[in-house]
DNA sequence: AACTATTTATAAGA
DNA sequence: TTCTTATAAATAGTT
């Protein structure tokens, strides 16, 4: 049981599988909202699960990482508390806690990936520092650039959604629990 | 506007801020299950948010990683879909996905670090594996070990809640938000 | 482990 | 986009 799994003990809730819900007044009047609302479905989840990681932080004095990434892959999303490089670092590195008596060597390497991936953040920061003017400047070209983050998902929409609590079943969900030892 | 940080903008809830709701019909008849507590609803949090990440991996086709660490530190939980590896290891290497073209060097270093990350975790599984028999075989002696994990938030048990609301202001939470450019 | 009152999250609509 | 509201989901205290 090294892959313990407490997530498949419980019904997985989903909240958006309500479809019929609401007055509907008139119908199917605006279908022009239609197009944004994956977007925003996921923005709103998005929103939420970083206020409970936080909240699990502060409540129970706990550290979380929690890395996203837009539906269509093209964007990463990561927070953390208190910090989430600190978190993701003891977690390449934690492994290592348990039996540093007698693996030298592996400090070594976590060293070096520690350096290393400290060395690609610097240059990561640059970037977005270079790719946040070239955004601005786009930004003030077109209101707002185009739809192209959403094209990704339409075809998803309504369709999969029904197959959810089928796909459910099949999931293999990696979770892993360290032991105390130390 | 590197660390783009969309928590600020909303109240984070806490569910647990409320501590005289319900009956309470006896006052306070059961302190038996207060150190429990901390341990329960640290355990119920944990298990809704990995529930909320999976939910929006499903609902929105995102990927999702999180790392969350147990109150004392003692334990380190992680989940994720469709892989919780391979989404770290995106985030690690993603930063480098922008500017491959003129950073010949770096993907070396990434290369270097993704071979090491593999490493420790297979000397990682190994680790688990003995460590695991150890804990079976302590299991069968006592049934339960001990509570020394919730030792560390005996202390901040009902006091600190209070204090939710005012620390939240203080936060500075760490969201970084990567560009689309490729 | 399961229940329930209540809070929190959120889908749809304005 | 932000706000509101009806409803679903999460969960604190309890059994």
């Amino acid at each position: 049981m090294n892959n313990n799994c407490e997530i498949s003990k419980k019904k997985i809730p989903m909240a958006a599988e309500r479809n019929n819900t609401r007055k509907r007044k008139k119908d199917e009047i605006k279908k022009k909202e239609k197009p944004n609302r994956s977007n925003k479905t996921f923005s709103k989840h998005k929103l939420g699960i970083f206020n409970k990681a936080i909240e699990l932080s502060i409540l129970c004095q706990s550290k979380t990482a929690l890395i996203i990434t837009s539906p269509d892959n093209n964007k990463l999303y990561a927070c953390g508390y208190p910090n989430c490089d600190a978190i993701l670092q003891s977690f390449l590195t934690g492994h290592m806690d348990k039996d540093e008596k007698n693996t030298q060597e592996d400090d070594d390497v976590v060293e070096t990936l520690r350096l290393q991936y400290e060395a690609i953040q610097r240059k990561h920061k640059e970037e977005q520092e270079k790719l946040q003017a070239v955004k601005e400047s786009q930004k003030s070209n077109f209101d707002f650039p185009a739809d192209w983050w959403n094209k990704s998902i339409d075809d998803m929409d309504l369709t999969s959604l029904e197959d959810i609590t089928t796909s459910l079943d099949k999931l293999k969900i990696n979770l892993s629990v360290a032991t105390e030892a130390k």
